[in-house]
DNA sequence: CTTATTTCAGTGCAACTGATATAC
DNA sequence: CGTATATCAGTTACACTGAAATAA
């Protein structure tokens, strides 16, 4: 049977934003399981690296993950030393989070892993298209908090 | 603080449709689950309005779910009355699965949900521009396979 | 005897909820 | 006291794996 995806829903842009979104995800994830990472712990050292330390809480909410489960993905980080602890001294209860120089190297293998994925998933696109691509995914992603 | 996305990940194509795919399908699901109904029940809906009676394994193909997957979702379809199953008069071990009159009416009221998330995901575009979204990402689409 | 289809049971991962301990 | 932060335990949903039952 010939596998043709159903008009019904290719005629849906949302249907192929999610399918090729979820496809870009799973791409991504294996190849950074190549090192034992996973997609947030790339997510948590791309916003120290642009930010600079956070509290827990604060870097939970920058990447929009659960604050319950950052607590892992941070434990994961540390002990690879890509990132490091530190009770805040003025306020005991927060625990701040700094990317480490080891942590800034790890960055910058994984984001040219996420280039040759990129290119990969938009290899039917040329250069000018991928840019008009990126403007139009930009706004649609900056309305999403909205509505 | 500031929930402003990492630079690094925003730059990224691939991360905006990430997000962008993840946060239609789940504004599509809610509206869904006020029928008691999931993506892929949709899904194999549209499979089944679109292309006539599927055997199971060839629907499981056609939507890309797995095939013991789509056990339970055809369950469903048949207690609600949207699908029917048959077993092949040719080949028994085949169960063919045929959408109902009332599945067809289900669908559209689908369909219109679909419409109004999408307007809500890409209303900071104007028409034009989503058809170019659209015709951009058919393209990507369909080279997902491939590569 | 091998293969194909359906089905069920179990595993692993991701996202969320609720509860607790500590500190403000 | 109430509130905030970090942490842990448990729940749900989802995708996949493995195996059984039936039929080709």
């Amino acid at each position: 049977m010939d596998p043709r995806t159903p008009p019904s829903l290719s005629e849906l842009t949302t249907y192929l934003l999610s399918k090729a979104g979820k496809e870009a995800r799973s791409r991504l994830a294996e190849r950074l399981a190549e090192e034992g990472l996973r997609l947030w712990h790339m997510a948590v050292l791309a916003a120290l690296a642009d930010f600079g330390p956070h509290a827990q809480r604060d870097l939970a909410a920058r990447v929009a993950i659960d604050a319950s489960d950052i607590v892992k993905v941070v434990d994961d980080l540390a002990e690879a030393g890509y990132a490091e602890r530190a009770r805040d001294s003025v306020d005991r209860r927060r625990v701040n989070v700094a990317i480490t120089p080891k942590g800034r190297t790890a960055l910058k293998r994984l984001r040219l892993k996420a280039g040759v994925v990129q290119d990969e998933i938009l290899a039917p696109l040329d250069g000018d298209e991928c840019d008009q691509l990126h403007a139009l995914l930009s706004r649609v992603y900056d309305g999403l908090d909205s509505a």
